[in-house]
DNA sequence: TCTCTTTTCCGTACGTCGTACTGAATTCTG
DNA sequence: CAGAATTCAGTACGACGTACGGAAAAGAGA
C-alpha cells in the first residue's frame, strides 16, 4: 500500500494545495494569459476589477454584485466567470488593489517616524476604499500589494530591536487601532449597510430614545460629555491621538527591556 | 401658514422621530406588552431572541434567516414578524443582548483597573458570541444593556482626570483594541464567512503560494519571524499586551498634562 | 481550406434570502 | 353574540450566487 501516493514531501509546488487555491494565486500574482484558442476577450481580469470597485465607490459594497457589475461593463453576468472563479474571489482582487496604492516610509527614518507613516497610509487607504473595512470578515489575501506592504511594515517595526513576538504584536496593534477609527467613523458616515438612509435619518428616527429612556440620572458621564461637546470628534485626530499613545507606550516597553537585557555593543 | 405644524420643539418624546425608531426602542427597553385582542402569542420575543443566538451559535452568523429562525422554534417564518420587525432589528436586539452578560468594575479599584477588566469582559464577550464581529456594521443600538456598560467604561475613563475629549478617544481605543484582536482571532479560528472551510483547509488550498511566488528575498523580515515561530500567536496574551502598551501610553499622557497643568490642590 | 478542439459569452434555472400581501383563525370588547 | 383586533402562516416577488448547457468564435492540424 501507500505505493501511489508517497508520503515524501511534494517537490513541485504546482500540485501543492488545491486547483482553485492554485487558480486564486495566479491570479493574483500572474497577469492572466491571454489563452490561444478560442475568441477574444471582451475585457481584462483588470477591467473587471475595476469595475467592481467603481460599484462599490458608487453604490456601496452591498450593490457589489455579479449582475450589476457586468451590468456595469455591459456583458451578460455569467460572463464574469471567466475571469474569475466567483464573487468573493473577486473580492479577495479588489482588496488588494487597493492596497497596491499604499506608500512606503522612506526607510532612513527611525522606526517611530516609518510606523507613524505607515498607520497614517493605511488611513487614506481606508478612506479611499471604505468598503474595506468588509475585509475584516475575509482572511488576508495572499497578493502581491497585500504581502509587500505587510512585509514592510514588519520591517519597520523591527528596527525597534523588539524579540520578535512583539514585533508581531506591536505590528497587529497598530493595524487594529487605524481599522477600528476607520470602522467606527465609516459607520457613523456612509449610508447604514442595509437599509440606504444616512446616519443623522438614523439618529433622527430614534431620537425619541432621548426623551424616553435617557435619563440624566442614568447616565451622569454621557451627559456631561456630550454637554461639552466632546462627542463631536474629528476622525483624523483620533488616529493620531491612539496612535501617539500607543507607540508613546511601545517606547516605554523598549526601554525597559533594554534596561534589564542591556545591550552588549553600547 | 404653519398653524397646524408648529416648528416650535414639540415637548412630546411620544412623537419624536419616525414611528419605526420608536418601535424599536420600545423593544429595546419595555418587555412588550401582551396585547389585549387577538389569540394568545405562541412565543416571547425573549425566546424569538434566543432562537436567534442558539442559531448564530450554532451554524454561524450568516445563517441566522428568518426561516431558520423560525424553524428553530417551529413556526412559519412570517410569524416571526409579529415579534421583531425585520431581520436587522433582530439581530439588534441579539446585540443588546450578548451585552447584557458584561460585569462592571469595582468602583473603588484604580482606574486603570477598572479599564482593563472592561476591555477583559468585552474579550470575554468576543470570545462567547464571536458573530459580534459582524455588528461593527451596525450602528450602535441604543439598548439598556449596551447604554448601561457604555456609561460605566466613559465613567472609569474619566477617573483619570483627562479632559472630555481624550477620555472619548481613550475608551475608543480600548474598544477598538479588543475588537482588533478578536477580529483577527475569529476570523483565524471559526468557519469562512461564506464557504465553509477551516482555516487550516484554507490555507493548505493556497499553500501552492510558499512554493510558487514566495521568497525569502521578497519577504526577508516576515521569514525570519516565521522561522522564530512568532507567528504562532495566544490570542489572550495579544489582548493584554496591547492593553498594557496602550495604558500606559495614557499614563504619560497623563504625568504630562499633569506637569503642564499642575492640580491646585496638590 | 475544412474540420476539430478549445474557449468565450450568456440565457435559463435552482435554491437561497428578506419580506409584502392576503386570508383564515382566534380572542377580547361592546 | 356580532364586530373588531390581532396572530399565524402560505404564497409570491425580486434580489442574490452560481451550476449547467448551448451557441458562437477562433486557432490548430489535416
Amino acid at each position: 500500500m501507500n505505493d501511489e501516493k508517497p508520503t515524501v514531501p511534494d517537490t513541485d509546488p504546482s500540485t501543492w494545495g488545491t486547483p482553485e487555491g492554485r487558480h486564486m494565486i495566479r491570479l493574483l500574482w500572474d497577469p492572466p494569459t491571454p489563452a490561444g484558442r478560442g475568441p477574444k476577450q471582451k475585457l481584462t481580469l483588470d477591467q473587471v476589477v475595476e469595475a467592481g470597485m467603481a460599484v462599490a465607490a458608487a453604490e456601496g459594497i452591498d450593490k457589489l454584485s455579479m449582475r450589476n457589475v457586468a451590468a456595469q461593463l455591459g456583458v451578460g453576468a455569467m460572463s464574469l466567470y471567466t475571469y474569475v472563479p466567483g464573487r468573493d474571489e473577486l473580492f479577495e482582487l479588489m482588496i488588494d488593489r487597493a492596497w497596491a496604492a499604499r506608500k512606503l516610509p522612506d526607510q532612513s527614518l527611525p522606526w517611530r517616524e516609518q510606523v507613524e507613516l505607515h498607520a497614517r497610509e493605511a488611513w487614506r487607504m481606508y478612506q479611499s476604499y471604505p468598503w474595506l473595512i468588509r475585509s475584516n470578515l475575509w482572511r488576508m489575501p495572499l497578493g502581491p500589494h497585500v504581502m509587500d506592504v505587510q512585509e514592510d511594515i514588519y520591517r519597520a517595526v523591527t528596527l525597534t530591536d523588539l524579540p520578535y513576538p512583539e514585533v508581531v504584536r506591536v505590528a497587529g496593534l497598530v493595524e487594529s487601532h487605524v481599522f477600528g477609527v476607520a470602522r467606527s467613523v465609516i459607520t457613523d458616515t456612509s449610508l447604514s449597510s442595509n437599509t440606504g438612509i444616512t446616519a443623522d435619518e438614523y439618529w433622527e428616527s430614534r431620537s425619541s430614545f432621548w426623551g424616553t429612556y435617557y435619563t440624566p440620572e442614568r447616565f451622569p458621564t454621557m451627559t456631561a460629555i456630550w454637554e461639552s461637546g466632546a462627542f463631536e470628534r474629528s476622525a483624523g485626530d483620533e488616529v493620531e491621538f491612539g496612535l501617539a499613545r500607543l507607540l508613546d507606550g511601545v517606547e516605554l516597553l523598549i526601554e525597559r527591556l533594554a534596561v534589564s537585557h542591556p545591550s552588549p555593543v553600547e
